[in-house]
DNA sequence: GAGTGGTCTAGACCACTTC
DNA sequence: AAGTGGTCTAGACCACTCC
């Protein structure tokens, strides 16, 4: 059991929901069908729903059905989650390709974001993620050659870049710095920019254990994309909490 | 069943935890010994503990135990900071200005922001923040009339909206969603904005009980603005017993 | 009453870590 | 080998909505 079976019924809501054979609002097959149609047992349709809901893709109302959500939730700055999972929440398709990937060496500026010597070998990376054939975010990453001696054997556009590195190591720290800006060159070109257009960029800085491993720059179209924090009392009464 | 066995399990140990019993990092009973101590099944202690995890109070690792997690998001999106206080943070000297103070009634698209019905009367404030004598923050603000009836007998050059309202009642939720945009004619005069510069766009909702009490759009001119999130896990191993 | 989701149980097998 | 969490099953009872 590499992936579990609750993922694999997720992705085939999921992907239904993508292809357009339920569209927003739409009602879906009850558990019971899901059990039947996929030969799985109730409780683990029941969590695949359940996981479903909490990421905002559907909406569940006892004793009436489960249905497609309408609204387009915002992805979360407090989290790292995949792109893919963000395009199928907003009831989108995705698609990547890879624009490059090769190998550098950390400049000045890069290797003070790094927290390390300038020189330091990493692995760079150019992303192009589409959201039903139309570009939604760019992704520029350096990831340290070291972390992820094989990095460029994976396929990028099956497996996220996320995905691979977390079953290297889990992340130990994050951090997410937000901005509006004019586009650069490559920006307009990859993202088809409309003049004038500011993009929304967000630089990430990854950490295992005590080092930076990534540093990337994900930049959207301003007029379509936006991000979010949310915090709930729980947080609120924690965060007080001597 | 009013309430779930599985919420009252995950009470059982968020409250062990905010009584110190386990401090951060601390090692957390097993499922096997929630089982016998709390004598539910095995899948409901587990539902409980895989709920903390996704809520990040507590860390998982397969085939060593449950810990207590430290990592809290304290980042200044996170919070409700006041301007103020980042201003001064940058180093820079504070000032504000009162543009507007009036009264007014909610539209269609400010009562759904609200989760309210339209008409429900609210305060609407204009407030801009300079440091060092440049615009830094425009703060737009609506805020309802039952919540705070006195608020414009205030003074808002001296005391900061967040320190009147938070003097009334704590925030009990908190929402930002972020966005890069062109300004609209009210951004670019009041924030002298260079032509075709993007404006950085942070939409805040806060909540008081379970009711919307705020709604506010607070815009930075896009080259001299950023925000920032970052989140702190701690080492499993580097905290030990409580 | 039929159908829905919400929850719970008692057991099972597995992967992983530690000793 | 022992203990841990990760997952899965086949049943069960319940609250709720709709007809």
């Amino acid at each position: 059991m590499t992936v579990p079976l609750y993922e694999t019924v997720k992705r085939h809501i999921t992907d239904a929901i993508a292809a357009g054979r339920y569209g927003p609002g739409a009602k879906l097959p009850s558990e019971s069908e899901l059990v039947n149609a996929l030969s799985v047992s109730r409780m683990t349709v029941n969590r695949a729903l359940r996981e479903l809901t909490r990421d905002g893709v559907i909406i569940r109302v006892q004793g009436v059905g489960s249905f497609v959500n309408q609204a387009r939730p915002n992805p979360n700055l407090a989290e790292v989650r995949d792109i893919r999972d963000i395009i199928a929440a907003r009831g989108g398709r995705h698609a990547c390709r890879v624009l490059a990937a090769d190998t550098a060496l950390l400049d000045a500026d890069q290797a003070d974001l790094f927290e390390d010597a300038i020189g330091v070998p990493v692995f760079h990376l150019l992303l192009l993620h589409f959201e039903d054939d139309r570009p939604l975010q760019l992704e520029r990453r350096l990831v340290r050659r070291d972390f992820a001696p094989d990095l460029l054997s994976h396929d990028f556009t099956q497996a996220s870049l996320f995905e691979i590195l977390h079953a290297i190591a889990p992340i130990s720290e994050l951090e997410h710095v937000v901005e509006a800006a004019l586009p650069d060159d490559e920006e307009i070109g990859n993202l088809a920019m409309p003049a004038g257009q500011p993009v929304l960029r967000i630089r990430r800085r990854t950490w295992v254990g005590h080092r930076v491993v990534t540093l990337g720059w994900l930049s959207h179209p301003g007029d379509r994309y936006r991000v979010a924090v949310r915090l709930r009392p729980e947080d609120i009464r924690a965060g007080q909490r001597a």
